[in-house]
RNA sequence: GGCCCUAUCGUCUAGGGGUUAGGACACCAGGUUUUCAUCCUGGCAGCCGGGGUUCGAAUCCCCGUAGGGCUACCA
């Protein structure tokens, strides 16, 4: 039988690390397995879902190359793939309908305040809350009068009791669950839209999802589904549980953390290849101890027996790091292509009026310095800026006489220089005619050139600039 | 409160009866072009606690403790 597993994100906000996660592993497996990856939107809450989440999240995908094999855009045979249209379709309405004619679900007519007062009852009592079911005692014919005077209801399904359900994770070990302490739950809302438990049990089973791999959060619902799929007759698909990715401070990552959504990061400069491989070792490890893995790898490698048990703490600095190995491993084109969108486009406009030779020097210098991709603005004014800011800075710079002489020489030996190595020789011969460290030589040249005590390259920053520039630049130091 | 899940360096993790408990990030020191970096080398640092089982427990079991999740007509 072949694999199909799904994503059902809600577009109730942005797409987040913690949801793309989940799209990464499902999307792994379904790789790993030759299997069907399945995009379904869960926009069952009419109030808090909107299109422009489901745009960010098609975007966040699409980053990471994604690609559904079916869903809303792409269709496929188990459409439609939003919750919505299926609601319009009637799919929930009958089978809740098929649930109550088989004594399984019932009509509840109780308000939010009937059941406030239970809860409070059963906290006075020091008992678990248990849903009374009182509605489920009604007449047929008290249920048509309700019904017919119009009467707001719910449709709740009426839990098995005294029994002990189980099931085996894929990831954990066999769970089990008291079903007597579990109440009664809304399987449709009164607003006519079924509750996330029931729409995603009927869902999974029509759509013919194989393996339900998602995050630990939905355990507790494990029970509550399950009654279901018995109920309903459905086969059971496998489940795997991941665990949490957490905050520094370990609760759930949220907007608390500042965790802000999946595309913000594409936007900083952050590689799609980076993210995916830090993400994938946030809850699975692979085998051996190679931690930079292509997409290939990880595919070939990703397996759920060896996803983790708890909680993982997002660490920005070690995907910093890793992005930093992958901006100096990736190809020079594509280097040079992608770093060129993330400029402003101010300094795009700059850029294209130099030579194609000083665009290189001016963007490859920096690759050594870059955590992100977007921090090549700041690198970069260095070679942007107009005469005039140069002034402005380098009026303040104050220079010693060890410092003059090193300038004065540089004057003299570099005349003939052009190339980045050219002046490195140059630096360097001064180093030694003067006997003064690298740094008494550079240091100085550097300020003098750029008004800036650090920067990229310096070879690539005097290459850039060339000898007649550098010369009118230093002179007015001196 | 009830139910469920989890527990190896600060962080991500390997290891699952006998290991000098391994790697990575971060941090510190040194070396490369005494710039910021990159890169290289070295260092610091860990099995939550208590009981059992066993010749032997970080590893298996139980109990604590801690953290997390769920307890909605959110998903």
């Amino acid at each position: 039988m072949t694999v199909r597993v799904r994503f059902a994100p809600s577009p109730t906000g942005n797409l987040h690390i913690g949801t793309l996660r989940a799209a990464l592993f499902n999307w792994l497996f379904a790789k790993a397995k030759k299997g069907t990856f399945v995009l379904r939107i869960e926009d069952t809450d009419r109030e808090r879902s909107k299109p422009e989440f489901e745009t960010n999240i098609y975007d966040g995908l699409k980053w990471l190359g994604f690609t559904p094999d079916e869903g809303p855009l792409e269709g496929g045979d188990f459409g439609p793939y939003r919750q919505s249209e299926r609601i319009e379709q009637g799919v929930y309405h009958d089978i809740a309908d098929r649930l109550i004619k088989e004594g399984k679900a019932y009509y509840c007519f109780l308000t939010d305040e009937d059941i406030q007062r239970e809860k409070e009852s059963a906290i006075k009592k020091g008992i678990p809350y248990v849903h009374s079911r009182k509605s489920s005692e009604m007449s047929e014919s008290e249920i048509k009068n309700c019904l017919s005077e119009g009467k707001p209801y719910a449709i709740r399904f009426k839990m098995t009791e005294d029994k002990i359900i189980t099931f085996k994770d894929s990831v954990r070990q066999t769970i089990e669950f008291d079903c007597s302490l579990i109440s009664d739950f809304v399987l449709m809302k009164s607003d006519g839209t079924p509750s996330y438990n029931f729409a995603v049990v009927v869902d999974d089973a029509l759509m013919a999802i194989t393996h339900v791999i998602r995050g630990e959060d939905h355990i507790s619902n494990m029970p509550r589904q399950l009654s279901l799929y018995e109920a309903l007759g459905y086969k059971v698909p496998e489940f795997a549980h991941l665990p949490m990715i957490l905050g520094p401070d370990k609760s759930k990552l949220s907007k608390r953390h500042g965790a802000t959504a999946v595309t913000e990061y594409r936007d900083q400069g952050f590689l799609k290849e980076s993210f995916m491989n830090y993400l994938a070792l946030l809850g699975w490890s692979p085998k051996d101890e190679q931690e930079l893995l292509s997409e290939d790898e990880l595919v070939s490698q990703f397996d759920l027996d060896r996803v983790h048990k708890s909680g993982a703490v997002f660490d920005i600095k070690k995907l910093v790091w890793m992005n930093g190995q992958y901006i100096r491993q990736i190809s020079d084109s594509q280097f040079s292509t992608l770093l060129r969108s993330y400029l402003s486009e101010d300094y795009q406009q700059k850029l294209s009026l130099l030579t194609e030779e000083k665009q290189h020097l001016a963007l490859f210098s920096v690759r050594d310095n870059l955590d992100v991709l977007s921090d090549i603005n700041t690198y970069i004014d260095v070679f942007l800026e107009t005469e005039s800011d140069y002034d402005s800075k380098s009026k303040d710079i104050v220079l010693n006489d060890d410092q003059r002489t090193v300038l004065s020489s540089f004057l003299s030996l570099s005349k003939e220089c052009k190339s980045s190595e050219e002046f490195m020789g140059c630096l360097n011969s001064i180093c030694e005619s003067l006997s003064l460290g690298k740094g008494k030589v550079f240091k100085p040249v550097r300020l003098a050139v750029t008004a800036r005590q650090s920067g990229p390259f310096i070879g690539d920053v005097l290459a850039f600039f060339g000898v007649d520039r550098l010369r009118e630049r230093i002179q007015r130091c001196l």
